[in-house]
DNA sequence: CCGGTTTGCCTAACATAGTTAGGAGTTTGG
DNA sequence: CCAAACTCCTAACTATGTTAGGCAAACCGG
């Protein structure tokens, strides 16, 4: 007589378990690496055996590509809060959007790596969990469009320049600031090539 | 009565063997990717079973450190083929030099990973086959001092937008030259935020 | 030339980890 | 209330790095 249940008690609590079992493998990712993550750790601290995970994730790749989906997803929700306070001046903008993709991507080794480097052997992400990454790109295309990078080859440069630099600070000195404290002067430098106002050019 | 023999057949049989086995590591990495070798394919591939490995590499992670070893120290040797033919203008130097390291990294995707990457899991260069590595920036780093760049947070920074623009030509559009056509353009960034002589600046 | 040692490779087997098969207990929807 | 669905389990398979132990050929001092 009733229609369908306002609730699908069911999928909520597969969603709740999706969930906790992605928290889980965030946790243990953090702790030993991301490529130390076993399916039976996982299991294990949910109070499981790892084939029980299949009932929620098809392979241990889908729990990596969720977790992909989600740190890109995460980034798009950061972006949202800083665009409202970013500066008008092109420079100083482009410096906070510089500076907060670096300290996303170096607050977590583990994260990092399953977002901007191909650590785990064979891990391909999915065309809805890449759908994020490519937003996240390119809203960052169109900011710095307006903020009067419109050449393609200068976005990619960019690109370049700050992936470059989290790499290197991420691989050669982690935990250091060794290249988080070149950043601005990096964006200085970009900023000069393309001739955006307020220049502040340094080492003679 | 006679010494020793000239000739240690024994040990230059040894050597021969863990270079035929690091030659086919090779293959195997660039036909399956770096990750996808397994101990039993090379074995079967130069007559052998994976335990027989074991007489010639401690374990897997040994050959993947000959490998590392090998890939740096060969790059050793480009440098010093290029050395002697390094224009005497700064920025035309610094283009052969990113150039090269650039076209290295490209041509090889298995032993970039390898070099540049931390794409296998746990594996760390044992400091014998890191020292060429060390070597060559060190080498680079001399080299770009006797061509103006002194400072030590612009050498890194160097070494931070080549390091980039290599990472996002493998990662986003391998086999094609995307980032590869903006390599002059960002030496010459480059070359200018440091005020070094011949300067082309792009992009008004 | 001969007996012991070393070397080179083997088979068997172990541990770990992702994954599949199949089943039992519980929940749920008609 | 019953059948279907769901949840989770145990057992087991596969692949792969690795270890144990053995056997035959090569080597070498006397």
């Amino acid at each position: 007589m009733l229609g369908k249940p306002v609730r699908d008690r069911k999928t909520e609590r597969q969603q709740a378990t999706r969930s906790e079992i992605l928290e889980t493998a965030w946790e243990i990712a953090r702790e030993k690496g991301l490529a130390e993550l076993t399916l039976r750790d996982v299991a294990a601290r949910i109070g499981m055996r790892a084939p029980s995970l299949y009932s929620y994730f098809a392979s241990k790749n889908a729990i990596y590509d969720a977790m992909y989906g989600q740190a890109w997803t995460r980034y798009l929700a950061v972006m949202d809060a800083i665009e409202p306070t970013l500066s008008r001046s092109p420079r100083a903008a482009l410096k906070t959007m510089a500076r907060t993709f670096f300290d996303y991507a170096v607050a977590d080794l583990a994260r990092h790596q399953l977002m901007n480097q191909r650590t785990i052997p064979g891990f391909v992400p999915s065309p809805e969990s890449y759908a994020p990454a490519v937003e996240v790109l390119e809203r960052g295309r169109v900011e710095l469009a307006r903020l009067g990078v419109q050449d393609a080859g200068a976005f990619d440069l960019f690109t370049a320049l700050l992936g470059g630099l989290i790499n290197a600070q991420q691989a050669n000195d982690p935990g250091g600031d060794r290249w988080a404290r070149l950043l601005d002067e990096a964006v200085d430098m970009f900023a000069d090539h393309l001739g955006l106002p307020e220049s502040t050019r340094r080492r003679a």
